[in-house]
DNA sequence: CTTATATATCGAAATAGCTCGATATAGGTC
DNA sequence: GACCTATATCGAGCTATTTCGATATATAAG
């Protein structure tokens, strides 16, 4: 999958100067490359993904408050029935909410991991920026 | 902006029974969604954008090794060039990586923030996962 | 069994994002 | 100055995502 150009240990000899610790480079980042798998790397950017969209922070953000059942979210976010369930199966498909059927109801509540952690650090992030 | 449709407390009526309570929660709901300003919503979403993207991610990973200039990272994530550039602009708007300009080269570094944090959250959010 | 309500799914239009070749810029070297 | 190389930007094609109305499913109540 991984394959690094074969000219890269041209370059990095011109970029570096000494052949021998050019290729050595190469190889250092071949391997780095390799450590990393394809596969990881796609779901953790899934992950990623489902944070990405100011809708679905908004129900996250209102699920820190507590549990809430779908039609509450929708008034939340004030969007219309079809778009906020959708945005809802992306958070619970990425594995950042978990649903709990009660009746004619589907409860939604932040899972049990690192969610909470994950919004706040990105939050200090921004401030930050400021 | 943010405003709450107008049958949302005859909404929460229905689904609370009570009529009292109902503008309550609705108040509550909406005064909920008036303390998440849009633009901070959209802000903090663009920096999860940023981090959606499996090249991206890869970069990321490649820094954690350190300083490398774009040449290097071209190598890394093995894409072309222009693209390879382009992900290291949206990174750095985001402000998820750091430039510092070298000679002709560029080198970059990831942000003193938490980038890493979350990335390592992450992960472990991933894992528990599977 | 009919009705009402909560949620999910479908489908189509609009938008945004990625990719990659081509071109532009800019720093270094001769 | 001319030339090379590292990086950025442009533009077109492609794919993925968002949106929202319409429809389907499912649970409850009468």
């Amino acid at each position: 999958m991984s394959c690094v150009p074969k000219d890269a240990v041209e370059r990095m000899a011109r970029l570096i100067g000494d052949p021998d610790k050019a290729e050595c480079k190469v190889n250092k980042l071949r391997s780095l490359s390799i450590g990393l798998d394809e596969g990881e790397l796609e779901s953790e950017s899934k992950i990623f993904q489902a944070m990405a969209d100011p809708c679905r922070l908004k129900i996250l953000s209102l699920l820190r408050e507590g549990e809430l059942c779908a039609c509450e979210i929708e008034v939340g976010v004030d969007r219309p029935q079809s778009s906020t369930s959708h945005h809802l199966s992306i958070l619970k498909e990425a594995g950042l909410i978990r649903e709990r059927k009660d009746g004619r109801w589907s409860k939604f509540r932040l899972s049990e991991g690192a969610v909470i952690e994950i919004l706040n650090l990105v939050k200090h992030m921004r401030e930050d920026k400021i």
